[in-house]
DNA sequence: AATAGTGCTTCCCGGTACTGGAAGGTCAAG
DNA sequence: CTTGACCTTCCAGTACCGGGAAGCACTATT
């Protein structure tokens, strides 16, 4: 499978892809016999993977590290297994976050304009929800 | 409050404050004789909802839209509205992502050295669940 | 077989979002 | 009134890409 196709089912740009095996986030990708980068189904997974967790604001170093965390699965399980229990903390209070931010949405948008009284305390709603992540 | 204060209880570092009024993300904030940067409750609260929203991945440019919506909610009501819909419906869907790595977190973390059976299809737990999104 | 079009390659530059460090002013404590 | 921790601006560098050029590879048609 060549890069536009790596690309369109992983949803990184191929640019993305490039750069991540430069900088050794990946491996270098085969290549066929004309030169072009060939991807297999597994890598197409690992995209996918870095794409998500990309977009969720893990940086590129977190995500070297949860891709180890993946490979080294067969060996050095305790360190994996608190390693991996300290990511599904973050990963929780990720969600967490992400709930605060959607009730306060769901109060902007369900919010009848000159409902609000001047004491409604929404830029509380705002900010303060989650304050003590 | 000074920038540190301010800083500790945004959890943003001073740097990022003082660079987020330079590009305009936030008003310049108010100074003291001495030529301090002053900020109260209201711009803490702010900088804690900026901090949370580009740890979740929005971009600036997307943090921007979704201050200025908070903003305006007091007019043009529709338009705030159908925005606030559409960022909620990705922040569900970023939870959705959150949800499929911690499950395959929980996976490695479970699993225990030498229990798994050579078919065991871990990398498609690794990267396929949410596949469609 | 030649050609046109699309996609791949590398390279280099530009851009966003910070981050570190230097040089110097401010403030509270001793 | 000096010390140390804070603040200020400014300039440089870093991380993570994205655009665009120049050229090779593959596919489809003529």
């Amino acid at each position: 499978m060549n890069i536009g196709n790596a690309a369109e089912q992983s949803g990184l740009p191929p640019k993305t892809i490039r750069y991540y095996e430069e900088i050794g986030l990946i491996p270098a990708a085969g290549r066929t016999d004309g030169g072009y980068r060939d991807y297999d189904e597994t890598d197409v997974q690992v995209l996918r993977f870095l794409r998500r967790a990309r977009g969720l604001g893990f940086s590129v170093a977190e995500c070297r590290e949860l891709l180890s965390l993946y490979r080294d699965r067969d060996r050095a399980s305790a360190d994996v297994k608190s390693l991996a229990l300290q990511r599904i903390e973050e990963i929780e209070r990720k969600i967490v976050e992400l709930q605060t931010m959607r009730k306060t949405l769901k109060h902007l948008a369900e919010r009848r304009h000159g409902d609000e009284r001047p004491d409604c305390p929404i830029l509380e709603d705002f900010a303060t929800a989650a304050a003590k992540t």
